[in-house]
DNA sequence: CCAAACTGATACTATCTTGATATCAATTAA
DNA sequence: TTAATTGATATCAAGATAGTATCAGTTTGG
């Protein structure tokens, strides 16, 4: 079971980005380039946050996004509905035979309580929390040089694989 | 997202079945007529469930699938782990530039407080919990005869779409 | 003004996961 | 001995996710 899908981890990352240098518009390109996504693939994901308000676009030369909120109010379980859509229990459970009463179902009521614990969850992590955490522990890294290979060691400790 | 998939929905649904009617082997085909599952696909989830001791088997014309264990000692949190595998936050986030120190990371430190919270809950409901509020709240239902169509009434209410 | 650097929009392809079917051998009860 | 059944496995279909390509429109700097 995959909690998060690309296209939100692309998000939230990307987000990081726009949040490091409010203020100032960031390319897709230099986004991608940066953190290793496929440009095409991000952009998309970013046209898809503007329609949701969460960042903004100016075209052209110079061009970029930006923040168009307080990092502190863009939740990361706003971004899983938008890239994942709401959770599911499952299509359904107990067709015919069983739970003729639906509201008293005892699976489905647990089931949609954790639904619960895990939206409440993911709505109290923000994008300005994360941003606060990265800073205070020094984890933010220089971008690559043009060319230049991901560091081996840092692929193997500072990351989920 | 969906939390439960097909497999896991016809697992709890056969399991139930074989709770229902405790000592006696019941056939996959009476399974999957009863409770409108694909036959084949049906078999296949209860063979995965033989592997891993949750019910046994007996073949030959009168035989079918039983219990193995205690209902109350099968959860739905090993059923999801058994067609779903274990919860995963994402391939992973934050590569080369941020998160240096994983064993530091907020986001991913969120996430497993999260993976623990909803297995814990999973972990809770078991099989014999799910069949005391099935017979205590006359939620069974007589299965279908043969050619006869679900009640559309039972369709609408009694069912999670 | 024009070329280059950008985003907007959208169509397409590839890959992976899930869901479903089909087949054949082995076993067992009547 | 035959029909009902499981064991094992191979294959296919459908859907979701991931990634690519293309072209039109906008902006800026020379
Ligand atoms: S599981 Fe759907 S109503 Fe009980
Ligand atoms: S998200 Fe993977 S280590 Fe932080």
């Amino acid at each position: 079971m995959k909690v998060l899908t690309k296209k939100t981890d692309y998000a939230i990352r990307a987000l990081l980005m726009l949040g490091a240098k409010q203020g100032s518009y960031i390319s897709a390109k230099s986004i991608a380039v940066e953190q290793d996504m496929p440009y095409q693939f991000l952009r998309g994901v970013l046209q898809e946050m503007i329609r949701h308000d969460l960042i903004i676009s100016k075209e052209g030369v110079q061009g970029g996004f930006m923040l168009a909120k307080d990092p502190d109010e863009i939740r990361v379980r706003q971004l899983i509905e938008i890239f994942q859509g709401t959770v599911q229990v499952s299509e359904c459970m107990f067709r015919k035979q069983i739970c003729a009463n639906r509201s008293r179902c005892v699976l489905r009521h647990e089931i949609m309580r954790i639904e619960e614990v895990v939206n409440n969850e993911f709505e109290k992590v923000t994008i300005g929390k994360l941003l606060r955490m990265l800073s205070a522990e020094g984890n933010m890294r220089p971008a690559l040089k043009d060319g230049e290979a991901p560091d081996p060691q840092t692929r193997q400790t500072g990351i989920m694989n």
